[in-house]
DNA sequence: CCATTAAGTGGGGTGGCCCTCCATTTATCG
DNA sequence: CGATAAATGGAGGGCCACCCCACTTAATGG
């Protein structure tokens, strides 16, 4: 519950302060981008023009830092599963989504899959439980119409999704190699 | 072919050579049993009562290294692919096969992924190469009974099972949710 | 408009890692 | 036993994540 990001009574944040930390997750996303998933922390610090302790600050860990950067990409892809919720077909709308979150995985270099890592009961799962809630809707809607093994959960379509996408992170033939395998998996899914 | 570790004619190693490497493929695979893929080089030496330098100079990667831990459980792999070919059922023969690879790699700490990634044009693919030809047998002898999709590719599978084994590599329920999921991915590479 | 105050900052330090020289040790052969 | 080349490992360089603390600066109330 509580959807609000807590706000304190008086002192929420500094306008500067806020101000860095955009410019931080826009540089993390860019070094991201051109050099992976385990970029160096300083360097993005360095690019936005930051000490590495104000980063650290801002962002505790690594997964921290990922999660800001990702979450408005998550964030379409959540709308994406609320728009195929209409789809006259459940089943494909489910197939259909699930190759959009694998193709964004492996866009991103597989920063999505580091998304979904673990989440542990700490609480820097906010994305794995949006693209999880988001997804479930789409899994259950299938499973009512018969379309899928009705044993699976969300929890094991993403997380092959995430394997794929991690797996084929370093290929050259990356993407397209990526689609094969997960429409493999997403047979296995089907109801037979 | 060739299971000789190459003879040069005259001075191949020193005894005690032969021995620190012994000592140091011990404690790198004990360390990696109980710390994952990313463990410390500089601590298997330590614990290996070696210097840091004579690590890097037998193993020049991280890679070398972990190969070399594995190459006796890759052979067991393989003699396992070898028994399995006089199976009567070929089809259940490969999917037997893919879950025992499923289990050791997760029970090594989803290092049998590790070893085939990528593995390149380099020099450091002989892992990769064993498991794929042993695997590729059982494989064609699947698809010549027709229980096996024939688009499919050995390298497919493999990477599907160390994608897998990637994936849960961290998790609490880790064997269990593995052989979940593999199953799940193995009804898609069957003929429907 | 300015003084106060606490949030915010970043340079520098610590410790760890990977990897490379090079002076020294040691197995091996004649 | 002595010569010789293989083998070793400690010291050191470069890079990184992360923390401490003296200083800066935005926001607030008079």
């Amino acid at each position: 519950m509580s959807q609000d990001a807590a706000v304190p009574p008086r002192r929420p944040q500094r306008a500067d302060a806020r101000r860095n930390v955009a410019r931080i997750v826009a540089a993390a996303g860019a070094l991201v981008a051109e050099r992976g998933a385990g970029a160096s922390l300083e360097e993005v610090a360095r690019r936005a023009g930051v000490g590495s302790a104000t980063l650290h600050r801002h962002f505790p860990s690594r997964q921290a830092l990922l999660e800001a950067v990702f979450r408005d990409r998550v964030a379409a892809l959540c709308a994406r599963a609320d728009d195929l919720l209409s789809d006259p077909d459940p089943g494909a709308a489910l197939f259909t989504w699930l190759r959009a979150v694998g193709a964004h995985a492996v866009a991103n270099r597989g920063l999505g899959a580091w998304l979904m890592r673990d989440g542990g009961p700490a609480l820097g799962s906010t994305c794995h439980e949006m693209i999880s809630g988001a997804g479930d809707a789409l899994l259950e809607r299938a499973r009512a119409a018969g379309a899928v093994r009705p044993e699976v959960a969300i929890a094991h379509l993403l997380k092959l999704v995430s394997a794929i996408s991690l797996a084929t992170e370093e290929d050259p033939d990356g993407p397209a190699e990526a689609d094969r395998l997960l429409a493999i998996a997403i047979d296995g899914v089907r109801a037979h």
